[in-house]
This record gives structure tokens, C-alpha cells and sequence, in this order.
DNA sequence: GGCGAATGTTTAAAATCAGTGAGTTTTCCC
DNA sequence: GGGAAAACTCACTGATTTTAAACATTCGCC
């Protein structure tokens, strides 16, 4: 039997954490002296500390530790804890490996530049499905704003229920001015169709959205969608052609808060060389 | 101006959030209307949030954050943080590239052998600088049990002070049977030399011991150290062969709690292939 | 216009994970 | 008796999430 600090020194393990596995319940002393309190632990725990220590390293928390360490567990369990740690894991180091790259691209373009660009502040998010409320049209990016007003009109007065407005846009590559758009206000409940022109319908939820949010004035159709699509030519991303990119509009109504337009391009997974 | 749960629909940030980042001081809020305590949002502080998404994106903390959002901050301070936050992401790397593969190797070998050795209870940890009270000499490993009888005469009573047992044997080559040793106490502190024969000296740290700790009956000579040998081997270790490796004894003196021995050799980092 | 129910919003406190640190009191051992 | 070592408690880490209790509003319904 030997003290707690004698089992510290032995095992190399801090009085505190020792004290913590026995609150803990991973390893309660082999005795607790009843008088004073004093706890004292045999040789074998030495052992069974080994093995917490071993699965800490391999990253399992405390508690996965006590059902590892539980005598009557399957070889079956065993493996699968280890395989779920094994995918965890990848996962982490695909995160770090994709924030190491995205740190290094911004050291280099500080070099290059001198200054952290406003391009930069392209974000990556998913986006959840959500209901809309939308009807197609044609158009240049200048009849954007008479667009909205149609809509506007169209849906009537429930403007309480709606928010915010976007704007969705297909490529049409035969005339470089002119979009296939479909107008939209994002809905946060059922609503009364009340026009035929206008359908309800659920955007499907985007798992990878490069974003770009970028202050504009009324009426001068911004340069956001540009910036963002030149950002991702850079970087190397791939656009997802299938689903349309969506520019959402924020605006403050009662005042002077300004407009902001939010880009938003679904894009594929592609690791790109670094 | 927008409330909260409008910026939280907008930014696609939860209201838990928004509300511990006011209280953390990263954001607040616009305004707080007076009468009722409601937070409001502005247009502008969209801006805000997204910089601070794509920071906490980057693996910063929201007090990293926090400076690097003040107007005030030089390019130089940038660059700072994020060289650093580039070298906390590498060694985090590194470290979780370590744990998959010694997860990988666990599953392996649970597949190819049906159940969890005894021997994967290798451990890596690194052992401090000790002060050591000891001899040297030249024996077999039978004859360990009486060296330590010996060490135990000629450092006397103050058991108390010392703790625990230790062997350490250099490689000789020449003889399979035969090793170097060196026979010691482990001491807390300072102590009175009392023969010549023995020798107080500072063990050196090892930042990187491979450990292996098996029950051992008593005069039988363990296998731990052939089989921790044989698993570095395995695993494609390097043994540093500049220092000695170690036995350490741990004992139950009072009672019939067993004998552990804890064999540790040094080895170099060397990154193996998978 | 009033009632109840269902949300929506605020505040504050506590849990998470695996400990570390400081500070105080009690016990051990010589 | 004195000093080391044991015990204990409380606070803190980071970035939220969870829970609880107290108000505010909006809805249908009568």
C-alpha cells in the first residue's frame, strides 16, 4: 500500500489528478483510511492507472476510459470505441490540416499584400434548408431592386413573418448581362399563397457555403458576387453548378442602418494542393 | 435595427451565443433599450460577427479575437498571432497523426490477433531529472535479488527516504548473459553517503521513455524488458543507446500486494510510416 | 374586450471536460 | 514541538449549452 504521493511519484501522475480519478470513480484508492481520511493505493492500481494513461493518450475521454477499463467488456466494444475514435480523428485532422492552409494563405497573401484584404473575410457555413416564398424572372442585375418591390407587392402586407429578402441566380452564359433569377423572401411560417405567380417552396439545406457579406448602396448593384467568385478562382475551390448561388439582402428598414448583401455560393469539397 | 432573434436568423448564430459574446465583451449589442432590457442589433454589426466567425474558424480564441478586432492593432501583431496560432496548428497536427496511428495499430492487431495484449501496454511518457543513490556492477540477471540486498546494507536504515528500487543495465555485447549494471535508490532528497563503494548523482531527464509495467513474482526474472524491446522493435522505434535503460521495482513491502517492475527505455522521436 | 395558451424574451445560475491553483486545516512522523 | 504531507474547499480554465424562473407578446376564442 503506499500514500498518495508515494503513488504519485510512482506513477508520475499529480496528487491533484489522483484525487480527481477518485472523485471521478476511474480509480478509487484500494483503501481509505477511515479515521483520517487518508487514501492508500495497492501496487495493482499502478497497473490500472498504466492503462488510463494509455487510453487518455490515445484520446479517449474519462468516461469512455471507465467502460474500456470494465472487465467484462467485449473485444467487440473494444473495437468499436477504437473505430469511432479512429474516424474522429480523421475528422480533426482534416479540420486542422484545412485551418493550417487557411492560416498560411493569409500569412502569405499579408506578405504579398501589406494589409489584410476585405477579400479575405470570405467565410465558409453551411446553410440550413428553409422554407421561401419566390417567383422567376429575367433580368440585369440593375432591375434587381424593381424586382423587390414587385414581390413586395404581390405578398402583401405580412412583412412581420418574412426575412429576409435574397436573390437567386442562375448563370445564363449566352448573354453576360442578363440573369435567370428568382426573387425571394425567406419565411419562417406557412403562409396564404395569394397570387399564382408566387410558389412556396423549401431550399435545400447547402453542407458548404463560401460566403462573402459586403456593405452596398441602394441602387448600385454591388461587386460582392465578383469578389467572391474571383476568391474562389484563387483559392481553387470548385462551384457547385447545380444549385444557384443566392445573394441575401439585410437591411435595416426603419433607418439609416445601411444595406448589407451576403453572397453565398455553394461549393464541392476539393482539397486543393497548398 | 434588428432584435435578437432576428440577427441570430440572419447571422445563423444562436442566441446563446449573441448573448455570451455581449456579455464576453466581443459584441455588443447596438443599443439595449432602457426600459426593457432588449438587445438590439445593427445592420453593421453583421460585419462584425462574420470577422468574428472566420477567426473562430481559424482556431482563435474569442480573447484572441478580441485584439485582433481593435482598429488599433498593427499588421505586425497580426502576423504575430497568426505565425503562432500556425505553429500551435502544425504541433496539433503532429500529435493527432501520433494518436491515429497507435489507434491503428491497436485495431490491427485486435483483428489479427482477436484480443488486446498485455504487451500494447507500452506507454510513451518522459521521466524527470532524479537524484539516484547507487553502484555499479557486472552480474546476470539472477543475481539482481542479492545486489539489491547488498544496496539495501550499505545504505542502511533511512528507508523511509528512498523510494523506489531501480536497475540500470548498458548493453554489453559480448556476453548474452551478462550486463552491466547499475543498482540504485530512487531519492526525495539529500542523503548522507556512508560507503565509497556508493555514489549520489542526478539521473538526466528523458523527455521520451517507452514504459512497460508487468507483475513479477518474486526471484523470477521478468520478461518485460525482452518484451518491451521486442515491441519497439516492432513498432519501429529507435532505442537511444547513449543512456541506460531502467527497472524500475515498485513493492508492497507490509503486505502480499505483489511486485511490479517498470521497465523504461529511451528512445528518439522517430516518425515511423504507416 | 378579456381569458388562457403558446410562444418569445430576458436574467441568472449551473453543467460540460479534465484538471490546476491557491489557501486552510488536520495528520503524520521524528 | 515542528515541518512535511495529507486532507479539504473554492475558484478558474473555454466556449458554450442547459436549465429555471420571471415577464412580454400574440393568437384564437367567447
Amino acid at each position: 500500500m503506499f500514500k498518495i504521493s508515494e503513488f504519485s511519484r510512482l506513477s508520475r501522475v499529480s496528487l491533484k489528478t489522483l484525487r480527481y480519478y477518485d472523485d471521478f470513480g476511474i480509480l478509487k484508492p484500494a483503501k481509505i483510511d477511515k479515521e483520517t481520511g487518508y487514501r492508500y493505493y495497492s501496487a495493482d492500481q499502478l497497473l490500472t492507472l498504466n492503462r488510463i494513461l494509455m487510453y487518455k493518450d490515445l484520446g479517449f475521454t474519462l468516461q469512455h476510459i471507465q467502460q474500456l477499463l470494465r472487465e467484462d467488456i467485449s473485444m467487440e466494444s473494444v473495437r468499436g470505441m477504437l473505430q469511432r475514435k479512429e474516424n474522429e480523428i480523421q475528422q480533426r485532422l482534416e479540420e486542422e490540416r484545412e485551418r493550417l492552409s487557411k492560416i498560411q494563405d493569409r500569412l502569405l497573401l499579408l506578405k504579398r499584400e501589406g494589409r489584410v484584404e476585405k477579400e479575405q473575410e470570405v467565410f465558409m457555413k453551411s446553410v440550413e434548408a428553409q422554407k421561401i416564398i419566390s417567383f422567376c424572372s429575367h433580368g440585369t442585375v440593375e432591375e434587381i431592386p424593381e424586382l423587390f418591390h414587385k414581390l413586395e407587392q404581390l405578398v402583401g402586407k405580412q412583412k412581420r413573418q418574412l426575412l429576409p429578402q435574397m436573390v437567386m441566380w442562375k448563370e445564363s452564359e449566352s448573354n453576360e448581362a442578363e440573369f435567370e433569377l428568382e426573387v425571394a423572401y425567406s419565411l419562417k411560417q406557412e403562409i396564404a399563397i395569394s397570387s399564382d405567380i408566387l410558389n412556396v417552396r423549401m431550399l435545400p439545406e447547402e453542407p458548404m457555403m463560401a460566403t462573402l457579406l459586403q456593405r452596398v448602396d441602394p441602387f448600385v448593384p454591388s461587386t460582392a458576387c465578383i469578389d467572391l467568385a474571383k476568391w474562389l478562382e484563387d483559392n481553387h475551390y470548385r462551384i457547385k453548378k447545380d444549385q444557384p448561388g443566392r445573394e441575401v439582402y439585410v437591411q435595416s428598414l426603419e433607418e439609416n442602418g445601411g444595406t448589407y448583401v451576403e453572397v453565398q455560393i455553394p461549393i464541392e469539397a476539393v482539397r486543393r494542393g497548398s
